[in-house]
DNA sequence: AAGACGAAAGTGGTTGA
DNA sequence: TCAACAACTTTCGTCTT
């Protein structure tokens, strides 16, 4: 019943988007691609990103969802236990006595341990919720500002779930936590953001995130692999207006690299900067080192120095970068 | 004049004793 | 815990187009 509904919402939505055709601004074609994960719709034919950081359509409660089950989320437990709380706004005494001081017969007794226990679940529960409760609205903020899709908040929080009880957050800004986990989920789903652009977009400082990002592998004991530098160039190439010609050789000029050991210890968005920089002047879609570096957050100077160990060791010559 | 180049000193993070 | 270290950044002067 319930999926019927969803599949229903879902056609509805589709229907909106695809039955109109979508025509790419550059070269006409009609061939769109949904990156639904990227949040990205790109042109089947040169690969330009027409629209990003799309509206993310989708009832905001299904980010939690996947933990209903085996946890009390924050939709159905609070009010159990609000319930079981109303009408004693006082703690219960931990003496098994009435209020003239009679003791109690084991029935009452027995009933009043109960009472006491779920007492002190509800507060728990209802701290953790007042977190969760702000950790979710500031994720949603964070998350639509980076134009970051669904089913990534849908990761995000689920770290920020586990990082909750792990008590990780103790003694941390919410908002630094929730930055890391955010980071995280990119990375797991190799949609990796610079770890400054996120920064940027919230008020934590690029090192209080970076901390905390670490904090949250060695805790949870995720493995992240290295960031690919490939995920990045479609990006940084629509950022900067690059032809999909371009993007092409720029990932095999980066598969190249990789053969020839040049990727190793180096900061992925160098890397894809460079490559870029090398595909446009091969292909004649000049850009400048600044305009590259500016995009992918690094300096002109790690631009350079990656574009000349490419150029050196993949024996790239002056002729055929024009 | 803008862009590219390279040297030198500084920074933040990792590693290994 | 501290020092050594590699990668990257900042800054600045010079060369090229």
């Amino acid at each position: 019943m319930d999926r019927t509904g969803s599949t229903e919402r879902k056609k509805d939505t589709g229907a909106d988007s695809l039955s109109e055709p979508i025509e790419c601004s550059e070269c006409h074609s009609t061939s769109v691609i949904e990156d639904l994960a990227r949040g990205e719709r790109v042109c089947g034919g040169c690969g330009l990103v027409l629209s990003d950081h799309r509206i993310d359509t989708g009832a905001e409660w299904r980010a939690f969802s996947a933990e209903e089950s085996d946890s009390r989320s924050r939709v159905g437990a609070p009010v159990r236990y609000t319930v079981h709380d109303k009408g004693l706004s006082t703690v219960i005494d931990w003496r098994d006595r009435d209020t003239s001081g009679r003791k109690l017969s084991p029935t009452r007794r027995s009933e009043i341990y109960r009472l006491r226990k779920w007492q002190i679940r509800s507060r728990v529960h209802s701290s953790m919720d007042r977190n969760l409760a702000q950790a979710m609205s500031e994720l949603e903020r964070l998350s639509s500002q980076l134009g970051i899709p669904g089913p990534i908040r849908e990761l995000a929080a689920l770290l920020y779930r586990k990082s909750i009880i792990k008590k990780l957050v103790r003694g941390r800004s919410i908002e630094a936590m929730v930055a890391a986990t955010l980071y995280a989920a990119c990375r797991i789903r190799q949609k990796p953001r610079p770890l400054d652009e996120v920064a940027d977009s919230s008020r934590v400082d690029r090192k209080k995130l970076g901390q905390c990002y670490r904090l949250l592998l060695r805790s949870l004991a995720i493995k992240i692999p290295l960031s690919n530098p490939i995920d990045y160039i479609s990006r940084f190439a629509s950022e900067l207006e690059l032809s999909s010609p371009v993007q092409l050789r720029t990932v095999e000029i980066l598969h190249q690299s990789r053969t020839m050991g040049l990727t190793i210890g180096r900061d992925p968005l160098g890397l894809a900067a460079a490559a870029i920089y090398v595909a446009s002047i091969m292909l004649d879609e000049r850009r400048t080192q600044r305009e590259i570096a500016e995009v992918a957050r690094v300096t002109e100077v790690t631009v350079r120095n990656r574009y000349k160990e490419i150029v050196k060791k993949l024996g790239i010559d002056s002729m055929s970068l024009g």
